[in-house]
DNA sequence: TGCATAGTTCAAGAATCCTTGTAGTATGCT
DNA sequence: AGCATACTACAAGGATTCTTGAACTATGCA
């Protein structure tokens, strides 16, 4: 991840319905869930939900899967990982004892960490 | 941290300058560097740096402090761990199996973790 | 084939944010 | 006190992004 992929995925989560969507689909993990269950819970309308889920999904924050006639949006955990570990990085240059010492454990999360 | 709190949060880091003004911080640590020193690493005029410091210390992700003529700034690694923690709350309904049981991980952070 | 449902695309106006220069404030030195 | 340095505040033009409704595409069912 560069420095253009992290401002595009942080100007996609940096707007009140689009986090709404991204924490609601962390929440609901790997199923994921329609594009019309979302824009309900989130109270947009289907147009607003298809402009921001695009939005989200163009980021690689989350991804979509055609089934039968809906479409369901599910977060891409790798896409999530990258990012935060874009912001983590080098933390107090690499010597962690100068912030607790615990940074490194951002870099392990949802599907594996590592790499 | 609420819904608001954190996409003023996003806003501030969804900028080329102002990400890599934050990411300088984060690497520094807290020791922290005088804001002309910020504008030269990061190719901004005086101007732009003071008003993205501005953003960034607004949002609480980095804060400053006087010595003598000069201001240094730092991150605030309290906010930094707030943020993070909000973008994976609740992860996988709290079933962290149906992830890969790091993500709670990620909150952990710089100075000592929970709350 | 024809209709209903699920979602997307397009376009235009409105709102917001970024950039830049100039002027201003605070500190330190002599 | 007077001057130089370090940084901040203000303001206006320009660019980007958001919002909304109407039209369009794709799928499933009878």
């Amino acid at each position: 991840m560069d420095s253009k992929d992290a401002v595009t995925c942080l100007a996609a989560l940096a707007h009140e319905q689009r986090l709404a969507i991204f924490r609601l689909l962390v929440k609901i993990g790997p199923p994921g869930s329609p594009a019309g269950e979302i824009a309900d819970a989130v109270g947009a309308t289907p147009t607003a939900a298809s402009f921001h889920l695009k939005e989200l999904d163009r980021a690689g924050l989350i991804h979509a899967t055609r089934a039968g006639r809906y479409i369901r949006y599910a977060v891409h955990f790798d896409g999530m990982r990258r990012l935060l570990t874009f912001l983590t990085e080098d933390c107090c240059q690499g010597r962690p004892e100068l912030c607790g010492s615990t940074i490194k454990k951002a870099r392990t999360l949802c599907k594996g960490g590592s790499k």
